[in-house]
DNA sequence: GTAATCTCCGTACATGGGTACGGAGTCAAG
DNA sequence: CTTGACTCCGTACCCATGTACGGAGATTAC
């Protein structure tokens, strides 16, 4: 599907703001398009796919500098080049599921405290949180 | 132990800058203390143990909204509130480690990959971002 | 053909969670 | 008593990630 988008269309297709895609033109995410007729920024639904791995990956926990990073890993020419940014990558992302690991078990556990005995005055929640 | 201290006592024993307990004073999140002498505040370790709770829920993805809403929450019927918010943000938790945990694996494959065969191609962690 | 909508551009503003600045007053060590 | 460190205050600024504004020109729908 060869479907030429103006941005507004493309904004749609994507699901993000018009003044997102000018703002990430501007941020060097996603490269500016043709402008064949009249000036307008015509659109190519790689470009759509681009923005959605954006968003994906920033509902990771990705910032815009290393989604950068991320789509820099694309292309033919990956694997010996751009192998040890990937190692990179994943080392980051198993330090932050760690972290993410020991966050969900001490939610998990104030949750199960809480649920058990919450007869006395104070929330074991709150008691957890200010203790030491 | 009744030590008094100044802001940047209390700032080092808090583990936080100066310029943080004033924002907070600003915030709400922490009330402003007594200035017998000098117009100096002076604080307390009840405050100390306030910011403590602070950085620590901070820790566990509530942010300084949900904080002032837990502060405000010390009552036996308020422990409902605190276990339903709790709860709220072990379910955000426990998706984003899946999320997560979905990426390490695509990652993880695709340096496999690299390492076996010097092969080229798209990288399928874009792939698996971009399906859709 | 006219009106509504879209796009262009640069720039300014928004939000969360702080940080930094600067001049003046105060406290504590030597 | 002097010197240096600390505190006061208001205000401005920082970063990331967008959002909004506003006037001029292009396109599309009726």
């Amino acid at each position: 599907m060869k479907s030429r988008l103006t941005i507004g269309k493309l904004a749609e297709a994507a699901g993000v703001g018009v003044e997102t895609i000018r703002f990430y033109h501007r941020s060097g995410l996603l490269p500016e398009p043709e402008r064949p007729l009249s000036g307008y920024r015509e659109y190519t639904d790689g470009d759509r796919r681009r923005i959605r791995f954006i968003k994906r990956a920033q509902t990771l926990g990705f910032n815009l500098d290393d989604v950068a990073g991320l789509l820099k890993l694309d292309g033919p020419q990956m694997c010996s080049v751009t192998h040890d940014l990937a190692l990179e990558k994943l080392h980051v992302v198993k330090e932050k599921i760690d972290a993410l690991v020991a966050i969900r078990d001490a939610l998990q556990q104030m949750v199960r405290q809480c649920e058990r005995k919450h007869t006395r005055g104070t929330c074991p929640i709150i008691q957890s949180l200010v203790q030491e």
